[in-house]
RNA sequence: GGGCCUGUAGCUCAGCUGGUUAGAGCAUCCGCCUGAUAAGCGGAAGGUCCGUGGUUCAAAUCCACGCAGGCCCA
């Protein structure tokens, strides 16, 4: 008999999946696997153009940093859903995206050149630090297609977009056009969060990212404001001062005003002071506070806010003194004002406004007619206006003006408070507010439509919609979307430089420009731009110039264009455009809720009316086990690099994408990785080893699976096993469904969990109770071929659907699998299983008659703990009683062989050992009965109840009156329990969870099964003895055995089935030790406490 | 100060369109099988469902008020 060729892979058992996953990634770039699987599926189904395409967008991340551990579960998800799009069909074109400009690139770039702010950039040259930019923001590139690429994310990288590039910023521009004359954009003078670490404005969403909000000390000083006497009301009494409180002294200098609610009560207070009495003004509400100050001071009266409104006093300091005198018949500096923000939480109920570096003082001051000043420049330095402190970083200035202060008795208190206190996200320096110059999207305009629009996104978790971004853009501010830098798309507003002769122009695209310039520009970055002068048409002189002015756009402004400006809409690309606007999916971690989200949500809703995604997946944030942020610093997350070398990537995969981080909640990453060797163990492995089991055997019989359909025809023309084929077949079927339901819901984890559920079944229900099927040896066309074909037809056809199923969850593991089980093509291009086409039958109440078998078996072997009886040893008979037991029919041979009985007897009637329960259905009772139903629960536990032989159920007892109550036959469930007093004699009980039955062990043994009992546990040690010997699975053996006498006699007795079960060709005593010393070629084992020995020897075949 | 989320077994989390005895995985304990897998299988133990009130015949689930944690906004 000559050796079958092997018809399946030669595997090992213990795989080394990160090779597996070199292999695939490999064999991927050879077949362009990728390419292929969005090139085979058309744009359209037949019906309207593009109808089949499911559009996701990349959010590009910032180019010039690396991956880090987020980045990949984002790319997962990123993986995941268009991998499972593919398979239904769809086409899913994904491309890579760059997100260039910006503060992170032109950090860097000062931080390498050494050249800090912005006067020394200009010195250093524009265009050499834009250059420089340009290259520093791809540096990273390759790096980022290598870590995406291992990790088995499929995207184009070929095919990108670059937010730098010319046809990606024009169309920035045609936005910034288009909301120009809707006139949706204007310049104004704001006081916004400045970082001058950074020399730039940020925009208020900017400041909320991440951890901006940071603990800092900062100084607090009360400070006393010297009221100027009323001469109209014949002046005070005696001198008098407010007091106020604040955080930033060094915003003193630029105290112009200060304000006081109008409605708040205020305590005037009485004291002796080094130069004679003064009186002290301050909250009513916060004396308490100042008592160790004021402690001796007598309250002589109070006053509302109001009567102080209007009041003069005395500057601190002299910088601003000549705007005491009114401009233009205005009140003037130096006043008391009144504010409806002013409360008694905080400080004295009196507050100091410095118009120039605060959002409210520059409100109520530009109400009472007073100017902005800002005497502190880009750098964060004082000006020569403050000439006290004129080149000192006002945080530094800090402590000299409070000396100052105290020098003059203006100071009151000074304490050192900690608060948080927002910090630049680029250069981790607290942030000041400053008034500047910008240029704003009105987005206040267009508030109501982005929220009624939100509402047609799905978003994932759910809540988002109405809770974190809903909420958010209810109170959407106007957007200020320039920035005072140099690497961005320009600002594409050019103005006459005489304000004589004024005139504004706004491009839209190159067309434009070269139209009124002559000429077109090649690159769009500054300084280039910048050069594009001409002379001012509306100024007859001629003398006067248009140029553009100096600001770039937010590079947010940029990462919201996305959905146009990738594909350079309008000026290519309209229909392509409008067959994918909006997304069908997007994913990114929750706080783009502030940034990419939102900014796109922005820009499509004012520039399309649109919503610009369809469904939004929102995931929380990877933290250590410590709770903290993954940080380089810290090294306190596992390296992706050392994952992928060790576990591989879809270990990783599956244990990001199954967690519930993509509900949006945050993930407790373990540095040592253990969770994700759990996988390994839970998943990969039982996955392989089913795929070996399979290949093991057929290659051992030389059989092929027949995958190509008929392998249900095949499963029904074989014998009793079948039944199991259908089973797995219909499990499998199940499966399919259900991952489909989740996915299509994005509920990625549900569908990890569906396919890890199905592995169990497979491995410890299928596949282990199919075993013998598999072992029998083969018989030329007999009947046991027959069956051998359909069990490998069948577990062929499970582990393809399977491979298919699970192929965007372990992309590199399935398609392995399925490229040995099926040769040809990559598993991803295939489609998703269709029942139908796939012959995986519908069959619900098989696959519930197989768990109730499973609930079966699992009472027998709880009822063999609790008798102390191993499964090894045989008992006589195994009784199923109950109504539900005679679905089980077809299941009896496979019972009776899990379980090790004789006979398995199923019983309609359990009387004898069963009593019933009465189970009340509360959802059907309750409406019915209202409060009767907790007494009739009541009567149901304590047994008050009676049946009558036409099964109609009544409760009894005083409360239902003499006749008791009659239950309607959907109002209760009637369960078995066991019988306390039942007469079995040595019987175990045990009632199914289901109650649908009782399982009953017959314990009693003889000589008979005692003997079975111990030959199977020889056949037990000569397995053992065969492994350590290493024979495979299939060789035949010479056995010698050397025993205690029981179970001599017990192998003599069993001779064949100890044959049969250890593939002995022939079964020899081995003569008695003449020593303790096992010889060489014997395994020694005990037997209850005996000492034994066993020669496997291999015999021919 | 306001909003959103979370609080369930030792740990990580399901369940929460109200229905009697609250589940899973991991960890623990006990045991078992073994001609694929000991990186296996089974069984058991383990819970005032954060608290207090309320609605209801009935609350982990709905409502109110608290408490604790996270995030967001003032």
């Amino acid at each position: 008999m000559g050796k079958r060729p092997a018809p399946y892979p030669e595997i090992p058992a213990q795989p080394n999946f990160p090779e597996i996953e070199a292999r695939v990634l490999a064999r991927w770039r050879r077949e362009k696997t990728f390419e292929r699987s969005v090139a085979q599926r058309p744009a359209s189904s037949g019906g309207a153009a593009g109808d089949n395409e499911f559009v996701f967008y990349d959010g590009p991340p910032f180019a010039n940093g690396l991956p880090h551990f987020g980045h990949l579960l984002t790319g997962y998800v990123k993986d995941v859903v268009p991998r499972y799009q593919t398979l239904r069909g769809r086409r899913v074109e994904r491309r890579f995206g760059w997100d260039c400009h910006g503060l992170p690139a032109e950090m860097e770039a000062e931080r390498e050149l050494g050249v800090q702010g912005r006067a020394a950039i200009r010195a250093y040259g524009i265009e050499k630090f834009n250059d420089y930019c340009r290259a520093s923001v791809l540096r990273y590139t390759g790096q980022w297609r290598k870590t995406v690429t291992r990790a088995g994310r499929w995207v184009d990288f070929e095919n990108d977009y670059k937010t730098m590039g010319l046809p990606y910023m024009e169309s920035v521009l045609w936005a910034f056009k288009t909301l120009w004359d809707k006139g949706l954009l204007y310049e104004g003078t704001r006081v916004l969060p400045y970082s001058w670490a950074a020399q730039t404005p940020l925009s208020n969403f900017e400041t909320r990212l991440d951890d901006s909000l940071r603990a800092r000390q900062d100084p607090a000083v009360t400070v006393r404001f010297e009221l100027l006497p009323e001469p109209s009301q014949g002046g005070d009494p005696l001198p008098t001062e407010l007091l106020a409180w604040t955080t930033t002294p060094w915003t003193l200098p630029s105290n112009l005003a200060v304000a006081v609610g109008p409605e708040l009560d205020y305590a005037l207070l009485e004291l002796d002071g080094k130069n004679g009495k003064r009186r002290v003004i301050l909250g009513a509400a916060c004396v308490q506070k100042f008592a160790a100050e004021l402690g001796a001071a007598r309250q002589v009266g109070s006053v509302k806010g109001r009567a102080l409104v209007g009041r003069r006093y005395r500057p601190l300091f002299p910088f601003f003194a000549e705007l005491a005198q009114p401009a233009e018949g205005g009140p003037g500096a130096f006043r008391v004002l009144a504010a409806d923000f002013v409360d008694v939480e905080e400080g004295t109920g009196v507050v100091h406004m410095a118009p120039g570096f605060g959002e409210e003082d520059m409100e109520i001051c530009r109400a009472a007619g007073l100017p902005a000043p800002v005497p502190v420049d880009e750098a964060g330095r004082f000006t020569a206006e403050v000439s006290d402190y004129a080149g000192m970083l006002v945080f530094d200035a800090n402590p000299k003006i409070i000396r100052d202060l105290r020098e003059r008795g203006a100071l009151l208190r000074h304490e050192t408070i900690e608060h948080n206190y927002p910090h630049c996200w680029r250069t981790d320096e607290p942030l000041i507010y400053r008034a500047m110059n910008s240029w704003y999207l009105q987005v206040s305009r267009f508030k109501a439509r982005m929220v009624e629009l939100n509402r047609r996104i799905n978003w994932i978790p759910g809540h988002v919609r109405d809770g974190l971004f809903g909420k958010w853009l209810e109170t959407a501010r106007d957007w200020s979307i320039s920035r005072n830098r140099f690497w961005g798309t320009p600002i594409p507003v050019w103005k006459s430089d005489d304000p004589q002769h004024p005139r504004v122009d706004v491009y839209g695209g190159l067309d434009e420009i070269e139209r009124d310039f002559g000429r077109r520009p090649r690159d769009l970055h500054r300084p280039h731009i910048d050069e594009f002068l001409r002379p001012n048409p509306d100024d007859p002189s001629g003398k006067s110039t248009m140029r553009r002015v100096p600001e770039v756009l937010d590079v947010w402004f940029d990462s919201g264009s996305m959905p146009f400006a990738q594909a350079h809409y309008p000026f290519e690309n309209r229909e392509w455009f409008e067959k994918h606007f909006p997304a069908d999916f997007i994913v990114e971690y929750l706080a783009q809720t502030r940034g990419w989200f939102y900014t796109m949500h922005v820009l499509a809703t004012a520039l399309f009316d649109r919503h610009p995604f369809a469904n939004c997946m929102c995931h929380g944030v990877a933290l250590d086990t410590e709770g903290r942020k993954l940080s380089k610093r810290l090294r306190n997350y596992p390296e992706p690099e050392e994952v992928f070398r060790t576990h591989g990537s879809d270990a990783l995969r599956w244990y990001l994408v199954s967690s519930p981080i993509l509900r949006g909640s945050d993930l407790a990453v373990a540095k040592d990785g253990k969770p994700i060797a759990d996988v390994v163990r839970g998943v990969l492995n039982p996955l392989w080893s089913a795929w070996h089991f399979f290949c093991l055997y057929a290659n051992a019989d030389g059989m092929r699976a027949r995958l190509g359909g008929g392998a249900e025809g095949a499963a029904a023309e074989a014998g009793s096993h079948a039944i199991l084929d259908r089973y797995i077949l219909a499990k499998t079927r199940a499966l399919v469904e259900e991952v489909a339901k989740r996915m299509d819901r994005y509920d990625l984890a549900g569908a990890c969990q569906a396919v890890a559920a199905h592995l169990d079944a497979l491995n410890n229900w299928f596949i282990r109770r199919s075993r013998p099927r598999f072992w029998r040896a083969r018989n030329a066309d007999g009947p046991e071929d027959l069956d051998k074909q359909a069990a490998y037809d069948t577990l062929g056809r499970a582990l393809e659907t399977l491979c298919r199923t699970a192929s965007p969850l372990l992309p590199f593991l399935t398609d392995e699998i399925y490229k040995g089980l099926c040769g040809g093509e990559s598993v991803h291009l295939g489609d998703w299983p269709d029942p139908q086409k796939d012959g995986l039958p519908a069959d619900p109440q098989l696959v519930a008659d197989m768990d109730q078998v499973r609930e079966v078996c699992s009472a027998a072997f709880a009822l063999r703990r609790r008798e102390n009886v191993r499964i090894r040893q045989p008992l006589r008979a195994l009784t199923v009683a109950g109504p539900g037991a005679a679905r089980l029919r077809p299941f009896v041979e496979l019972i009776r062989d899990e379980v090790n009985v004789k006979e398995v007897r199923l019983e309609a009637d359990s009387a004898g050992i069963a009593s019933l329960r009465l189970q009340v259905n509360a959802r059907a009772l309750g409406p019915r009965l209202g409060k009767m139903t907790q007494k009739i629960i009541q009567a149901a536990k304590q047994g008050r109840w009676e049946q009558d032989a036409d099964g109609n159920v009544r409760v009894t007892g005083e409360e239902f009156g003499p006749e008791g109550l009659h239950l309607e036959k959907n109002e209760f469930d009637l369960r078995l329990e066991a019988r306390e007093d039942n007469d079995a004699s040595r019987q175990g009980l045990q009632a199914l969870p289901s109650g649908e039955a009782i399982a009953a062990l017959d314990f009693r043994l003889d000589e008979t099964l005692l003997r079975e009992g111990l030959a199977r546990d020889v056949v037990r040690v000569v397995q053992q003895a065969r492994r350590a010997a290493g024979l495979h699975v299939s060789d035949r053996i010479r056995l010698g055995l050397q025993l205690p006498d029981s179970y001599r006699e017990a192998v003599a007795a069993f001779e064949d089935y100890v044959r049969e079960n250890t593939l002995a060709t022939s079964i020899s005593s081995l003569a008695a030790p003449e020593s303790d010393a096992v010889p060489a070629q014997c395994f020694a084992a005990e037997l209850e406490g005996e000492p034994v020995q066993i020669s496997v020897e291999k015999a021919a075949p």
